[in-house]
DNA sequence: TTTCTTATTCGCACGACTTGCTAACTAGAT
DNA sequence: ATCTAGTTAGCAAGTCGTGCGAATAAGAAA
């Protein structure tokens, strides 16, 4: 994603307005490597700016978006979060605490997948699943078993 | 995912009952490569068994998660769908029309995630994002922009 | 600065997907 | 045949995200 200035003349340029919100947004998104959800995103927001609406940030960062300035991460398990991140990069998921984090990926080009002649591919995304240094501390304390996904990630798992 | 069969033997040895409605789901889901959702199956289970209830088939569902026969799919924009291929296998998705074909990857050993020391990594995930070649078809005649993404994976795109 | 046009914000209703709850039911043991 | 614990059905409720429209404000024009 673009510096909030960049942004501002991105924005300008293409007939779009530059209000408080979208300021605000564009300062809390930009180089935020914490992959945060649109409420997330609304929390923060809202201590600088109460009053601040959910929908606003919705919009907002389906604009950008749609700007190419942020790509949508799904990795299951509730609600979408948001990457500035433009880099060519992949994402290590830790099936504990749920944090994703930003990794680069080297012999995603030496990648072969046999058997789809007639699909012509565009992207490749990589997912790593692990477990964190601090949630393997913590595991080794209490008793908790290894196949256990984080209910931040698959809610569905443990009743 | 085993035959439903052996599904039948490990749900008992598990002191679970083998109902018919999860018999029925067993057959539909047994060697399924569409990757359904549950709301697809439920369409599916309710033509042969009508009266079926959609919470059965997620309570199932979900059950069949957790013993380790199938696995959720995330790939954003909908419902969970469902993979009983426990071959190791990745994914290709159009993202013109949202068909998720099963791939087999060469060179996926050769992945290196770089930076991510404090990570203890279980499982790799490739995800393919392309065209198939029946909408390539479909996009040569219309005037279809490249780049905007199937609704049903990612619904908040297009306006 | 004032006016005007048009984009934007906000908040509520709504929709899609999934789970919680529980009374009625039934598989499988005795 | 009986008993009991696991299951089912289905509706309520929760979460996440969008549609809609009235009120508001950004930025251009006068």
């Amino acid at each position: 994603m673009q510096s909030p200035t960049e942004l501002a003349a991105a924005y300008r340029s293409q007939g779009r307005k530059l209000t408080p919100q979208r300021q605000l947004l564009f300062q809390l998104m930009h180089g935020n490597d914490k992959h945060p959800t649109a409420e997330a995103l609304f929390a923060e927001a809202s201590a600088q700016m109460p009053g601040i609406s959910l929908r606003t940030v919705y919009q907002t960062l389906n604009e950008l978006a749609e700007m190419g300035e942020l790509q949508f991460i799904d990795i299951g398990g509730g609600a979408t979060r948001f990457d500035p991140n433009l880099d060519d990069h992949h994402h290590v998921v830790c099936v504990d605490c749920g944090q994703i984090r930003d990794v680069h990926v080297s012999g995603t080009a030496a990648l072969k997948p046999v058997g789809i002649e007639d699909f012509t591919i565009n992207e490749v995304g990589v997912v790593f699943q692990g477990v964190c240094s601090t949630c393997e501390k913590s595991r080794a304390k209490s008793n908790k078993t290894a196949h256990v996904k984080s209910p931040a990630l698959q809610a569905n798992v443990s009743k």
